[in-house]
DNA sequence: CAGATCATGTAACTGGTTACATGATTCA
DNA sequence: TGAATCATGTAACCAGTTACATGATCTG
């Protein structure tokens, strides 16, 4: 479902081909989880049945040809009722939760060094955040406004991943004591 | 995977049926996320087929049989191998972040409500599970240790979309006055 | 000359959701 | 009397991942 719109979306902003969605869908945050092929070209197929895109050929010298693909005004009008519906919460998939949950048969050294390594591997990710966020990569800005949107959306994840830093070090220094 | 882990280590806590499973899954924050009966009761097939179960059918007057999985030793050595196994971070599936992106197209006052309306269902998710934590549901508590890593592992779910809240209410009065 | 880039797509799979089926018993 | 609880499971489906296939051209 998402999917769908994610590309809706993005060629509400300008014609794309489906190698374009996926370059930007694989390193953009917010668009990440499923930049992959299989759904891309599926949902394009599915998304030109249901008349809510326009397919233009276009022949390259040197390069294959490019399948450019259009929103029609039916895609722009789905786009823009899906965008008013209802929110739904974030959903938060965290296997470490459950490595925790069972890790009270470690002894003091294990655990703390299993709480290290996460809290290692988060902090490489918020650097890598504020490094894409720094650099400020794809952003429609059509408006000042939707400026502003892609850059809290970029945020959101620096923010996510700076309250698991948070959560983990009080834990670590906490769990340390018992 | 981690469904298969997860059903390991309650039966360490202690022997439970499909039923229980689903039980204590469902209501549970960290194991939500597919307290579902098709997995549970495959899962539990896999594990019996892995030795790291036994089965015992338990026949009871008035009520169906039920089976109880029981935990090996293969099963509890394979458990403590996962939890020292190296952590993946979080993953967050938002799909209000994709609404947002294309948010632009509304006027002022359709943006304000799609937020408005965000901000209220987390708000809504924060005191449920403020309320689940006062009542402090499911905790094996074999040791304080581990009374207080679940107690942490459900104040997770709380700092998360305190976090959230956090966001979109700072969101909410700057992009009004764009 | 090897590997990336451009560009299309498919196949096989795992993970997860929703809904259904059965049937006795207990509770409001 | 209808709904919930106890207890097993299956079927059909949707979402998402990994890996492969093709073939020219461009870059180090």
């Amino acid at each position: 479902m998402a999917i769908k719109y994610a590309i809706l979306g993005l060629l509400s902003w300008k014609p794309l081909s489906g190698y374009d969605l996926k370059k930007i869908m694989v390193d953009s945050a917010a668009f990440y989880w499923s930049g992959n092929n299989n759904q891309i070209y599926k949902t394009l197929v599915q998304l030109h049945e249901e008349g809510m895109v326009e397919i233009e050929v276009r022949q390259q010298e040197n390069y294959p040809p490019r399948k450019e693909y259009t929103i029609t005004e039916r895609g722009a009008a789905a786009l823009r009722e899906w965008v008013l519906s209802a929110p739904e919460l974030t959903q938060f998939r965290n296997t470490f939760l459950i490595q925790l949950a069972w890790a009270d048969q470690l002894e003091a050294a294990e655990l703390d060094g299993l709480l290290a390594r996460y809290e290692h591997a988060v902090e490489m990710q918020v650097l890598m955040l504020q490094e894409r966020e720094r650099r400020g990569v794809l952003n429609p800005a059509r408006t000042p406004r939707e400026e502003y949107l892609w850059r809290e959306i970029s945020s959101y994840f620096t923010a996510a991943y700076a309250a698991e830093l948070a959560w983990v070090r009080k834990l670590r220094e906490e769990v340390v004591v018992l």
